[in-house]
DNA sequence: AACGCCGATCAATCATAGGG
DNA sequence: GCCCTATGATTGATCGGCGT
């Protein structure tokens, strides 16, 4: 503890919180890939892309949400059924999409 | 590391996510850096992660400035006048190296492409 | 067979941001 | 303001794979 902290002045640590829609794309790609939640490093780059964040921030999510979801899958319970219904109304949207676009197509 | 694709469900069974996949299990073994001169027995007590003075992560980093892997004999060397033990030493040059790598590749693009809120 | 390195990850911890 | 939880980053150490 007195051990000193050399790492206290690393201005490093003046995190910001990632934005809303950062997170809410991460979460979807989480969720939706519960079962292995280890994205590739291009997987990564392209959720860095989209989420505005570098390659190094995506891994430290994904790094920190494993191992919180894993050490109290409970907490998470509610955060999952939302992601997981989320995902079921795009895929809704794209079944609409689908029908609309077989039969809505002569009014 | 690439894709895996398990399983073809597609219209899997969604609705309980309170599944327990196998990463969900991994467990670490402890580590085995425990401070071996203090019962005689091997890490059960201290089997945790070991807090680096200050003194030896200045010594490491000084170290690693002049050379940025080791060699046996240096190695030995540095353990002993830091009181670590050889793998200790050999593991932080292994991350002091990764991390090396990580800051150039990040020293790199950072370049803002774009400065949004500031 | 043994050892070091790499890349990824784990797991615990630090320090701050945010909600009450 | 204070307290407690959520969250991003850091880091000693592990895991699996590969080269020597």
């Amino acid at each position: 503890v007195m051990i000193l902290r050399s790492r206290f002045l690393d201005a490093r640590r003046k995190r910001r919180n990632f934005s809303k829609q950062a997170t809410e794309i991460l979460n979807e790609y989480f969720y939706s890939h519960l079962s292995n939640p280890y994205p590739s490093e291009e997987a990564k780059e392209e959720l860095a892309k989209k989420c505005s964040i570098t390659v190094s921030q995506v891994s430290n999510w994904f790094g920190n949400k494993r191992i919180r979801y894993k050490k109290n899958i409970g907490k998470f319970q509610e955060e999952a059924n939302l992601y997981a219904a989320k995902t079921a109304v795009t895929a809704a949207h794209a079944v609409a999409a689908a029908v609309q676009n077989n039969q809505t197509n002569s009014p | 590391a690439s894709h895996q694709e398990a399983c073809r469900s597609p219209a899997s069974e969604t609705s309980s996510p309170a599944q327990t996949f196998d990463w969900m299990k991994v467990k670490r073994n402890p580590p085995k850096t425990g401070k071996v001169g203090e019962y005689g027995y091997l890490g059960q007590p201290n089997a945790v992660r070991t807090n680096f003075t200050t003194k030896q992560l200045t010594e490491l980093e000084k170290e690693f400035h002049f050379n940025k892997y080791l060699t046996r004999a240096r190695r030995v060397e540095i353990a002993a006048s830091l009181q670590l033990n050889e793998t200790q030493v050999k593991i932080w040059f292994q991350n002091r190296r990764m991390k090396q790598k990580k800051r150039e590749k990040e020293g790199l693009l950072p370049i803002s492409p774009a400065t949004p809120p500031g």
